[in-house]
DNA sequence: GTCAAACGATAACATTTGTTACCGAATTGA
DNA sequence: TCAATTCGGTAACAAATGTTATCGTTTGAC
């Protein structure tokens, strides 16, 4: 594909990362890492939207994403994704069904994607080897757990201490990402996000 | 050993159900079978502690259970179990880490319990078998999905219509679980959860 | 450069939810 | 059976959070 043939230094950079996890052959490699197309879009492009069934997955080289969805008329953020992070609506994408979620661009973005065809035959292909189904299992494993975990500090914490939790541990996402995408993603209003950072910037 | 001998019935009752997705051999399926231990507990029994790392899987047969933590010396329950699930404190057993939450009882309790090495070995020599490493894949997924159903629940509804869903989806848990348990499950007082009922009681 | 939209801060007020305290019923254990 | 504990309801008040509105700044499109 052309863009393929556009850019194929980013693309090696960004996957040659996982390259000594994947024990297959050179013309395997080549096949699978074939199999992306790279994209660039402008910040707020909707890569897929509430209810439709995703067919793509991304991954980030540039730029950050959103996952939302509208509850009664208003967006809530749920997620959000940097560079290096592949993403799709994953219930969406593995099962066939509507999306619950937008899948959307904040910056402007570049982007490698891949079909779920694609995806569905090397995940086929690669359980076979017995450390590569551990890896794949590992990362669904740890997706559970990062899901549990996220939802513990809702359980757990303040708004407030999710805040502070957030500058601590993704200091980056706030400088990059709308304060109101964040109070969302934080469970509040914009206006008590507003409060909250008030609060800590007086001596707490 | 004895626990065996003592309801082989109770047993086969419930493995049984599972004994389709086990494309294994009857040599085999009884050595997988007679790996598991039953055991009778009282309520409020504590099956694994806060901090404890976890060396076993239980498989329900009689009772309910409770998982939760202590949240600056309050009990926030997590999530509850009942017959024919499987539970463990799952980052604890799968990784050997020390648990996050307590597993206690909250009925007199039928159990069967299953040792990691065990389960571990299992798991090794079931998933060279194609058909089941996608039903392994398949239940990782599903948990998957489910901690984000619930987070998501959190994010998009009010405590009332929590309350709403639980006794429109799992009617038998509001019946067999003590209020305060399911306020600190929903995230709110146990005041407030009565406040919530009371305004349900009266017409809405 | 200009205008409109997006963004963030703030204030005033309303609503939700938590906290504490008290009561009575149900359950449990000796 | 009785006393102690657990459990759930309610009221009064406090704290947290939402809502609406206003304002100034920044950003982006043309």
């Amino acid at each position: 594909m052309s863009a393929k043939h556009a850019a194929p230094v980013s693309l090696s950079t960004i996957l040659e990362k996982f390259r000594d996890k994947f024990p297959v052959s050179p013309e395997k490699w080549q096949e699978y890492t074939g199999q992306f197309q790279r994209i660039q879009v402008p910040a707020k492009t909707i890569l897929l939207k509430e209810g439709e069934i995703s067919r793509k997955a991304y991954l980030i080289e540039k730029g950050c994403l959103r996952v939302w969805f509208d509850n009664k008329g208003e967006e809530v953020t749920f997620q959000f994704f940097f560079e290096n992070c592949t993403v799709s609506s994953i219930e969406s994408f593995k099962k066939g069904t509507p999306s619950l979620f937008s899948l959307e661009t904040i910056e402007p973005c570049t982007l490698w994607w891949i079909d779920k065809n694609d995806v569905d035959r090397l995940l086929e292909e690669v359980s076979e080897i017995p450390s590569m189904r551990n890896q794949i299992m590992n990362t669904l494993f740890e997706r559970t757990l990062h899901y549990m975990q996220h939802f513990l500090s809702f359980v757990r914490d303040t708004p407030q201490e999710r805040y502070e939790n957030l500058l601590n541990h993704h200091p980056y996402l706030i400088q990059r990402v709308p304060q109101h995408y964040i109070a969302s993603y934080l469970g509040i209003s914009r206006v008590h996000l507003s409060r909250i950072k008030n609060k800590l910037a007086r001596g707490k």
